[in-house]
DNA sequence: GATGAATGAGTATTCATTCAT
DNA sequence: GATGAATGAATACTCATTCAT
C-alpha cells in the first residue's frame, strides 16, 4: 500500500470513529471524509460499505480492548485487574459506544474472529477474578462483558452528564459482580 | 371520536410501539402504516409530526410505569415492591427499550410532565426502600430509573436471547443496589 | 334546495373567494371549508371538483362584472363611462385576480357563456367611447379586458403597496387608451 | 468545474427557466430534472434548494436586463433607448414572466443586490427619457419597472397568443408614458 | 489512486378526493 | 345531507453508492 494510501485509511479510520462517537451509526459519509479531508470516494476505495467502516472501527475498539485484557491478565491481583478493565472499557465507549458490536448485521468474518478473542480474554480474567474470590462464581466472561457496556450506556439518558457519570453505575454493577450478599440469577440464557 | 378511527389510533399505536421497538426512532413512517394496515396519510391525521407519534408511544409507557409504581407504593413491604416494579418494568422494555425517553427532543409538554411523575413514583419508591433497609442509602430515584433501563439494553448485544434473559443481569443489578458489601460511589453527579 | 345547503352554498362561495384572494389558486379545501364553518365534504357535495369551485367563483365575478358594464353602458358620457367601468373592475380586483379568468383549464360551459357575455358588455362599451372621441380606433374590447387585469397584476410586484396604488397604473394605461398622441399599434394578433 | 458539471448546470437552468416559465413557482424539482435530463439528486447538488434554484434563474435574467440597460444608457436618443428597452425586455419575458421578481422570499443576497442595480440602471434610462421629453415627468423608474411586466402578463390570458402579441400592449403603455396627452396620476405610492 | 459529480431510492409531510358513519 | 376520517399520489430534500475525469 502506497504510504498516502496509508495515511487517508489512517485519518479515515479516526474521522469515522470520531462523528460515529457523536452521531450514532447514522453519521454520515460525507462528514466523515470531510472530517478527514479526503474525498468521498476515497471512504468506498478503503471500504466497500459504511457498514465496513463502521465494522473496521468497531474491530479496532474490540482488538484495542482484547490487547487490554491480555494485559492485565498478568497481573497477580485479580479482582482489582478486572475492575480496571472494565473501568477502561467504560471509558473509553465514552467515545463510541460499543452497540457497535451488534452492528454489523453482515456478519464480518474477521470482526466475528476479534470478538471471539475479546470473548476468550474477558473470560479468562473473569475467572481468575471468581478463583480469587472477587467475582461471584455465577456470572461468566459474556455476562460481564454485556454489563461493561450499561455504565456508559444509562448516562446517554442524562442530557449534561458529567464526563465520569458512568463510574456511578459501573460501580453499583461492581458491587453487583461481587459475591458478598449476591442472590441465585435466573439461570436462563 | 369514531369507532373506527379510534380502532385505527389503536392498531397505529401498537405498529408504531412494535416498529420503534425493532428499529429505534428512524423506523420510517410508512412501515409504521403499513403494519398498521392504515394509510401513510392517517397517521399524520392522527399525529401531525412523527415526533409526535413517538412522544404518544413513550407517553404511554410513562403513564403505565407511573401507575404501577404508585400502585406498589401502598405494598407494606419496599424493597420486594421496588423489587418487582424494577422486573415489570424491564419486562415490558422487552417490547420497546425505554431509550424512548430520550427520544423527545422537543420536549413535549404533557411528556415532560409525565416523565417527572415517573421520577417523583420512583423516587418514593426508593426512598421507601431505603428506609426499610433494603437498598443502600448513596442511590437515587435516578440512579435507579437509568439502571432500570440496562437488563433490557444489554440484551440486545444477544442475537438469539432467550425472552427472560434480563432476569440475569436485573438480578445482578438488584445486587448491587442493596447495602450489604456495597462500596461507596464515585460522587460525581 | 334546503334552505340550510342554500346557506352553506353561499358562506362556501364566500370564503373560497376570500382564500383564493389571500393565498391565489393554490388555496387549500380544508382551510376554504374551515372559514366557511363546513365540513370538507359539504365542499364536494357542492362542488364536484377544486377547479369546479374556482370556477364559480371566477363565474361570479365575471357576471358581476358583465352586469357593471351593461349599466354602465346606459350612460350617455360614454368615455368616462368605460373609466369608472375599468375603475371598479380594477378596484374589485385587488380582492381577487382575475388571473383566474384563465384558470379554468377544463373548459366549464357555463363560465365560457359568461366570459362571452361579458366580452361582448365590454365590446360594446369600448365600441361607444369609440364613437364618443374618447377611446382610439384601434383598439378592441379583447384589448382593454386584458389591460384592465394589469393594473392590479404589477401592484403584487410591491411588497407592501398601498391598497390603491393601482390607481396609478390605470392612469398610464387610460392616458395609452386614449385617441392623443396615439401611435400606431402593432397589428399582430 | 468539471467539463460535464458545467454542461449539466447549464441544462439545469435552461430546464428551470422553462418550467417554472410554464408552471410558476410551483414548478416541481423532479420535472426539472427531467427536463435537464438529470437526476433529481444533481439539482440539489447545484442548488441547495428549489428557492435557489429559482433566485438563480431571476438573477440571470435580472443581470441580463441590467446590462442591456447600462448598454442602452450610452445612446444620445433617450426616447426611442427607453422604448427599445421595453420591447426587448417584454419580449425575453415571454419565455419566462418576470414574476420571478417577486418570487425570492427568502432575500437572496446576491439577488437583492441584481434587483437594485436594475432598478437603478432603469431609473437612469426613465430619467434621460424624461429629460429629452420623451416621458411624462410624473413616472419613475420603480412605475416603468412594474408596467414592462404587464405586456406580457396580459397575454397569457390569450390561449393561442401570437408570439408577438405582447407588442401591441406595449405600444398602448408607451403611449400612455408618453407626455402628450397625460393628465395627472393618482400619486399614491 | 483520488476526487467529487451524478444518481435514485428513501423520508417526512401535504392535500385533493372518496366514503363510512 | 353533512361530516371528517382515510387514502395515496405528489413534493422537496438526503444520502449511500457508482463512475467519469
Amino acid at each position: 500500500m502506497r504510504a498516502d494510501a496509508a495515511r487517508n485509511r489512517a485519518s479515515l479510520l479516526a474521522a469515522a470513529e470520531a462523528e460515529f462517537a457523536e452521531h450514532g451509526p447514522d453519521a454520515s459519509v460525507a462528514d466523515i471524509a470531510r472530517r478527514a479531508g479526503i474525498g468521498k470516494g476515497t471512504v468506498f476505495r478503503h471500504f466497500p460499505t459504511k457498514e465496513d467502516l463502521l465494522a473496521a472501527v468497531v474491530l479496532d475498539r474490540v482488538t484495542t480492548l482484547t490487547a487490554l485484557a491480555l494485559h492485565l491478565a498478568g497481573r497477580p491481583d485479580a479482582g482489582p485487574a478486572l475492575e480496571e478493565f472494565l473501568g477502561e472499557a467504560a471509558g473509553k465507549q465514552q467515545q463510541l459506544d460499543l452497540s457497535f458490536l451488534r452492528g454489523a448485521t453482515t456478519v464480518n468474518d474477521r470482526l466475528a474472529e476479534a470478538r471471539r478473542s475479546l470473548f476468550d480474554a474477558i473470560t479468562a480474567l473473569v475467572r481468575r477474578a471468581q478463583d480469587a474470590g472477587a467475582v461471584r462464581d455465577d456470572v461468566t466472561g459474556m455476562d460481564v462483558i454485556l454489563m461493561m457496556c450499561a455504565p456508559h450506556y444509562v448516562t446517554t439518558y442524562v442530557p449534561e452528564a458529567a464526563p465520569d457519570l458512568w463510574r456511578r453505575y459501573l460501580g453499583i454493577i461492581l458491587d453487583g459482580l461481587r459475591p458478598e450478599g449476591a442472590r441465585p440469577l435466573s439461570s436462563s440464557r
